[in-house]
RNA sequence: GGGGAUUUAGCUCAGUUGGUAGAGCACCUGCUUUGCAAGCAGGGGGUCAGGGGUUCGACCCCCCUAAUCUCCA
């Protein structure tokens, strides 16, 4: 059975079943603790903790899922993989452990003909906590087990817990046997690899404490709501319905290790080394076909660094099996088509997600020709001192700084018939490790409890009425006083403000807060900040003004109206320049992120090169043209696949609601997905003005512009820049960067004229200086004072022209002047000088320390200087003696 | 978030306890040749990423910032 009708029977037996199908959720997930969504249960977490009310009591879905903890293990057992699906079935205070139970069952091994599996009973062993009797009766009594084929086991294997305070409960998982040829008899206690995990039942029951590890923790007491969260590993059951080994070779994925063995003229089976590579290759690809399909880029940290690992790490396992041409655009239309089935959106993103890999690919390709070069220079470094074996810290240095994988490392030294020092490898690894983690250790600490919340949210929805009016009627709900539930606030402290309805906006979609006041009897509240710090809760930090606030008063909400227009304005023009960059661009540039209030904007977008001055003033253009075009702006609701029918641009790394908000300027111009405030018609924006762009990590920019007044002003500083110019230069305005250009030219010129002519002037310096030699000790000595010179350079080629001039019996050329006001000397001996003791460095040490510095040099030629000019005669006198 | 590396002529890169910034390719001029990366001679081209500090003197040492590459979390 294909792994697409596993898991569309799947969905249909519990929709039967009253569960509403959930659709899966985005890989990037909505919690910023977690990098990617890790397993089925994480979008359901908000309904399980009870932070939300859950909207539905039973639901289900088939969740992408990308774990990469194990990537090492990945190709070398049968079920490590970092991209799979997990289905499951989940009851939020509803139905509990014999339903769960049940369906389990029913599902497993009822009649294909009626939806199910089919799966033979005999083969199912189930295991079970240690004192979990109760579910044992159920197992009996529902599936009529026998008690051979049911097993206790501790905490570690079946207890299920966060890892933290919250939700706890025993697991019972079902397993199946592949039969004696895969292991030991004695079910999945003995031996995990003949009998494979399919299915994992959680029984949420308890809450837990304190506590670290797996089962160092107290049970506190029962949950007034039970809930179930289950598992079953799609690939899994796929591997064991279609009679594969493993879950590389399965429908979705076995297409993709024939296509790399193709490519590398390998075949299947023939090698165990060349066969992980070839796994390993399989499950990356497909892992990055749907990290890129959910938005993520390559990047050099969080979610895109693990993309990145996968796609280099796909180019090195290809490397090993001896392809060392690119492979992408083979290997990634190959997953693509096994996958859309299930995913018919990677499909119609495909032209993006391929020319994503692809780039990544290059970039990797040239980084490792680069470490090639050094790793080559080492081994011969290496070979040159005799030793056989390349040193860890070098094998480190080539991994760490360079990209260049151990692995490669290994088999390149190996053909130079060298060693590589692995254990010091693997030292420097876990050094680098520890720090990163010790860090992130500390960091941590700061971590924000959100539970104060769970109550506000209980109480329902807040309302926001800002879209429609600036000030609303309201009531406070709660108040929050230093991280804790409190009643009252007073003058001077700051607080966290509950209300029923608010007409302030919330930070989010990157438009910033509301400014403006919280006003009631007698009562001031400034408002700080607003956030959502739950989903559907509204919270406002305020500093208490005048008053005191109680909860249950009445109040009114009071938005400042001028921030609120400026607020429109910069968020509906960072629509207008999204738009008019797409326009310029093209669709690939897309909006990564935003930020703007009042007056600016800013907006980062995937693109992986500066944006030249021309783009830019194009990208303005087409902006201000918009805005100038006076477009009608209109907000509609509707649901989340009409909007894409619609065209409506969604962000990546954006979660959104089943109904959704649509801000279109100009009709189908710009449709974006969008809760924020926004003016009516494009014209209210006023003006934009670029004032920036710039690089915020590979493949990612940034633009910055002003937006109305501000806008306005920057352009007025820049003209009145330009009138100072034009002053300065006496230059009518067109011509003033050609003025200023050739200003520039012949200054140059002028100054290279006067060095020459400088050096000339010297030169002619050069028979009196020689005449005026005096022999000290058999040396002939020339020494001088010269004045005020202009540099160095100067100075230094007048000694050296002397000393040309001066023949070839010995002589040394000693000249002092002073530069920029200070004294500095330059020594110069000839080959004859030297062979009878003197040394240009030791004179000028002997000179410059009786003027106040210091200085060195060679033999041949030294300079020194100093600070006290008035010692240069006493200097003279030293360095003659010092011959 | 924490490390490491890089930034020098249009391009690719050298630059040795701190003492006149170089090479190859490209460009310009001339000569020699008329062909496959032609040769010879001459020449132009540098805020040594930016800013600060130490020093008589900084491409070089110290501090800060930025960009790019890379590893780890």
């Amino acid at each position: 059975m294909q792994t697409a009708e596993i898991r569309q029977r799947w969905l249909d037996f519990f929709e039967r079943n009253g569960h509403t199908v959930v659709p899966s959720a985005s890989l990037i997930s909505e919690d910023p603790s977690l990098l990617f969504t890790v397993a089925g249960m994480v979008p359901f977490i908000p309904y399980m903790s009870g932070l939300v009310p859950a909207p539905f009591d039973r639901a289900t879905s088939v969740q992408k899922c990308v774990r990469t903890l194990d990537i090492e293990e990945v190709g070398k057992t049968t079920r490590h993989g970092t991209f799979f699906q997990m289905n499951g079935n989940f009851s939020f205070g509803d139905y509990f452990k014999r339903e769960a139970i049940t369906y389990a069952w029913e599902f497993l091994t009822g009649s294909l003909d009626s939806g199910c599996l089919g799966l033979d009973p005999q083969l199912l062993w189930v295991t079970v906590f240690e004192n979990d009797d109760e579910s044992i009766s159920i197992w009996r009594e529902v599936a009529d087990i026998p008690m051979e084929r049911i097993q206790r086991r501790g905490m570690k294997d079946n207890y299920w817990s966060t890892g933290q305070p919250g939700p706890a409960g025993p697991c019972s998982e079902i397993y199946y046997d592949r039969g004696p040829a895969y292991g030991r008899e004695g079910g999945p206690e003995a031996d995990e690899d003949r009998y494979i995990e399919i299915w994992n039942l959680v029984f949420m029951q308890f809450e837990r404490g304190e506590g670290t590890g797996k089962d160092s923790f107290e049970i506190l007491r029962e949950l007034p709501k039970k809930n179930i969260d289950t598992g079953m590993g799609l690939e899994r059951v796929a591997f064991l319905m279609q009679g594969v080994e493993n879950l590389y070779e399965i429908d979705q994925v076995r297409p993709v290790l024939d296509a790399a063995a193709t490519l590398s003229k390998k075949s299947y089976g023939a090698s165990v080394e060349d066969d992980v590579r070839l796994r390993v290759v399989a499950d990356h690809v497909r892992s990055a076909l749907m990290l890129i399909g959910d938005g993520v880029t390559p990047a050099n940290d969080g979610r895109g660094y693990v993309l990145r690992r996968l796609l280099r790490r796909t180019v090195r396992a290809m490397r090993l099996l001896g392809v060392e041409a690119p492979t992408f655009a083979e290997l990634f239309p190959v997953s693509k088509n096994a996958m859309m089935a299930a995913y018919p959106e990677l499909d119609r993103d495909f032209d993006r997600i391929l020319r994503t890999a692809l780039a990544e690919e290059e970039t990797f390709l040239r980084t490792l020709s680069a470490g090639t070069v050094f790793l080559d220079e080492a081994l011969a470094e290496v070979k040159a001192t005799g030793s056989k074996q390349l040193a860890g810290d070098a094998a480190f240095l080539l991994h760490d700084t360079y990209g260049f994988p151990i692995d490669l490392t290994l088999e390149v030294a190996e053909e130079a018939g060298l060693t590589v020092d692995r254990d010091g490898f693997k030292a420097l690894m876990a050094e680098q490790r520890d720090r990163a983690k010790a860090d992130a250790r500390e960091k941590k600490l700061g971590g924000t409890d959100l539970s104060v919340y769970s109550a506000f949210r209980a109480l329902g929805v807040t309302k926001f009425t800002g879209y429609e009016e600036l000030s609303t009627d309201s009531k406070v709900l709660g108040l929050i006083v230093d991280g804790a539930d409190s009643q009252v606030a007073s003058v001077g402290q700051i607080a966290e403000v509950i209300l029923s309805e608010t007409s302030f906006y919330a930070e989010s979609g990157g438009q910033d807060s509301d400014a403006g006041f919280i006003l009631g009897d007698g009562l001031k509240l400034e408002v700080l900040d607003v956030q959502k710090p739950v989903k559907g809760l509204i919270s406002h930090k305020v500093l208490v003004r005048e008053g005191e606030v109680t909860v249950g008063q009445r109040v009114s909400t009071s938005v400042d109206a001028d921030w609120r227009v400026g607020a429109c304005q910069a968020h509906s023009g960072t629509h207008v320049v999204h738009a008019a960059l797409r326009q310029v661009l093209g669709p690939d540039a897309l909006q990564s992120g935003s930020y703007n209030k009042p007056g600016y904007l800013r907006l980062d977008f995937s693109w992986n090169q500066a944006l030249s001055l021309e783009t830019r003033s194009e990208i303005e253009e087409v902006t201000n043209l918009a805005i100038r075009g006076d477009l009608a702006v209109s907000a509609q609701h509707m649901s989340l696949p009409e909007a894409r029918e619609f065209g409506a641009v969604a962000l990546f790394g954006e979660t959104y609601d089943e109904s959704v908000r649509v801000i279109q300027i100009g009709g189908p111009w710009s449709r974006e997905l969008c809760g924020g405030t926004h003016v009516s018609r494009s014209s209210q924006i006023g003006l934009i003005a670029l004032t920036g762009e710039s690089s915020v990590g590979s493949g990612s920019r940034r633009l910055e512009a002003l937006v109305g007044i501000e806008a306005f002003r920057s352009l007025a500083a820049e003209r009145a820049l330009v009138a100072r110019m034009t002053e300065a230069l006496k230059a009518p305005r067109e011509l003033v960067e050609e003025r200023l250009a050739s200003t520039i030219e012949e200054l140059k010129n002028a100054q290279r004229k006067l060095s020459a002519l400088q050096s000339a002037s010297l030169a002619t310096r050069v028979p009196e200086l020689i005449s005026s030699a005096k022999v000290v000790k058999g040396v002939r000595l020339i020494s001088q004072n010269l004045g005020a010179l202009e540099s160095v350079d100067d100075l230094r080629g007048l000694v050296s022209n002397t000393r040309e001039k001066a023949g070839a019996e010995s002589v040394v050329v000693a000249l002092f002047a002073v530069i920029a006001d200070k004294p500095m000397l330059v020594v110069a001996t000839n080959e004859a000088a030297r062979k009878s003791g003197a040394k240009a460095g030791q004179l000028v040490r002997v000179a410059s320390a009786i003027l106040g510095g210091g200085g060195g040099g060679k033999d041949d030629i030294a300079q020194g200087g100093g600070s006290d000019s008035t010692k240069i005669t006493d200097a003279i006198e030293a360095l003659t003696e010092a011959i």
